[in-house]
DNA sequence: AATGAATGAGCATTCATTCAT
DNA sequence: AATGAATGAATGCTCATTCAT
């Protein structure tokens, strides 16, 4: 009963209401003051928690890529393919990201805002860094710099995202396996 | 009528300026006192041309996009084959890209802040979504909606501009080619 | 009557708003919106004319001690002696700060905060230190550091303003020359 | 028994950080989360033993003035003459101050920052009222208030030792009697 | 058309104080 | 007595926008 918890997690209230009011207004249409009374907190307790909002952010940031990284640790199988991994890869991230738009609109803002440079899309795939290295050597992807692949590989998530977002389309999990499938032609050897 | 140039001067000196400044400080860190000071105006005659930054804003991203609509206009050729057409204007946008990074850096940040939820990629490419459609019919690209494949062809000349700036790595010319193959075989059919 | 000017001399205004309610609030009693609101202008406008608080807290110490010097300017006699101009400026400095207690009140709210350090009464009193320096090598006045002699000249009239502005006991004009005369005991040589 | 005096450390040592602090940063630049830093307790404990900040500063500045009271009554002989006992107690307040520049730092500040008007240097020189007044009547020195008296005597310590401060120059133990005996000339009847 | 001083709502942040533990 | 997370009013300052000239 005492360790409920959740009612009195103050920073996880601050950072979820951040997330949902980026997502809304975004991120520079979103104000400290509107952050804590979202999260029901005064304004003052943000600065417990986050030495400013610069820090918020990037906390939130951390936050969110730490779990796709989780994410793709999860699904990944030693025993599969590198093909078959990054396509089931690649489909849980685009899922996740459908079933939470919230994650993709901040990550999209949050990197392509002038903000802080060095937070882009490449952090994000660092953990499959290994894998497509390995892949390059043994021939089965293109010979191109690993930003060009990551480029090639997760742009168009993004892409994807932003325009379902803005209601052009829908995407069904089945189109969601042709995307992955797009990407993989993409990046895979010719030869 | 000599003369006449200067008359239109200032509204193009206020657009010239702002995209200067905002690729160098970012969407929002740019104001419109700065933005007047740039293009050597006072800052009420901002006002005299647009009605609010959100115009101008709107303004200079339209201006971009046509100018790029244009591009493609003047380098697609009837006589040769979807793919050829393609990899050309696909590269010809880059490199267009790569010389004035204030073009992309500004089309990623317009784009991806909420700023307009309606102004995204789409649009940039819509002069030559007929040229999609009809190869689509034809079975040369896949048969997919068409904003997925726009994602598919455009997302990754973002992500690779992005990484350029924040200096990941260098894009040559010849590797530009490259990155126009690999987003052909993202989009073509496999049939 | 287009002259008249005082009425749109908003600079003058926000000076004089700050220096009164600084007599009456303190240094640090009063915000820039109070001054904005007693000065009848928008808070902003105090950041047309200052680059932000401190400048202006500056700009109006500037523009008080340099009224001082040119007081003292007006009141020194090239054919007297040297005790008989000590005496006559001493006197006028302490009846100029009974009649507008707002400048002393400011001066030592001012030079007494740490704000800063640079600001004390040896600026004060800079025009006469040449007379200062004279005077010392005909052994006029004592064989002290300036400062010294600046600290022991004017050290009391700013306790005397202070202790005028509680109320403790009154200063008349027939005072005002035995407090100089103490001075001038206090720093004439003994010889 | 023994452990009696952490007792009231609390308070001491909250007294003390405050001192220190005023010091270093000035009145207004301390904030009570510093205070409860510097002093290593929590932020709420001041307001255990002090009802606010105001009283806190307020009981500081006693504690001061008392050990400067103090010091009076213990550098105090009644054999010797008032002009010696004048120059002895003078000097040693200087020297007091000069050895811990806390002290007439944080009077300085708290004096003439309108925090408190009726804090000021009369105060300070209470406990020899009486001598003055003594000294008054046997015509051995001047005959004016004794608010003006206190002005002439203590106005020029305070304003030597911010001179001291702000490092304009050095006051030796040797110059100290120096400046006694010229506080002396100011206050001493001339006839 | 052009100016730029003026506006005032809004922002991020601080801080004296409270109170449940 | 002691703690320190929480509060929320207040602060200095910015900036899109207006308007008299």
């Amino acid at each position: 009963m005492k360790a409920r918890g959740k009612i009195k997690d103050k920073k996880g209230a601050i950072l979820n209401a951040a997330l949902t009011l980026i997502t809304k207004y975004g991120l520079h249409g979103v104000s400290m003051k509107m952050i804590a009374e979202e999260a029901n907190v005064a304004a003052g307790t943000i600065y417990i928690h986050f030495k400013n909002k610069e820090e918020m952010l990037s906390s939130l940031y951390l936050n969110i890529t730490n779990e796709i990284n989780l994410m793709v640790g999860r699904h990944y199988k030693a025993n599969v393919s590198f093909k078959d991994n990054f396509i089931l890869i690649w489909s849980e991230i685009l899922k996740e990201y459908i079933k939470d738009q919230r994650v993709p609109d901040f990550i999209s803002q949050f990197a392509f805002s002038a903000e802080d440079a060095s937070a882009d899309s490449t952090q994000l795939l660092a953990p499959i860094y290994e894998l497509f290295e390995k892949a390059q050597k043994e021939n089965v992807i293109k010979n191109m710099p690993m930003p060009g692949l990551v480029a090639l590989a997760h742009g168009p998530i993004t892409a994807l995202v932003r325009m379902a977002r803005s209601s052009k389309f829908e995407i069904s999990s089945i189109d969601v396996e042709n995307y992955a499938e797009a990407c993989w032609d993409a990046i895979r050897s010719n030869q």
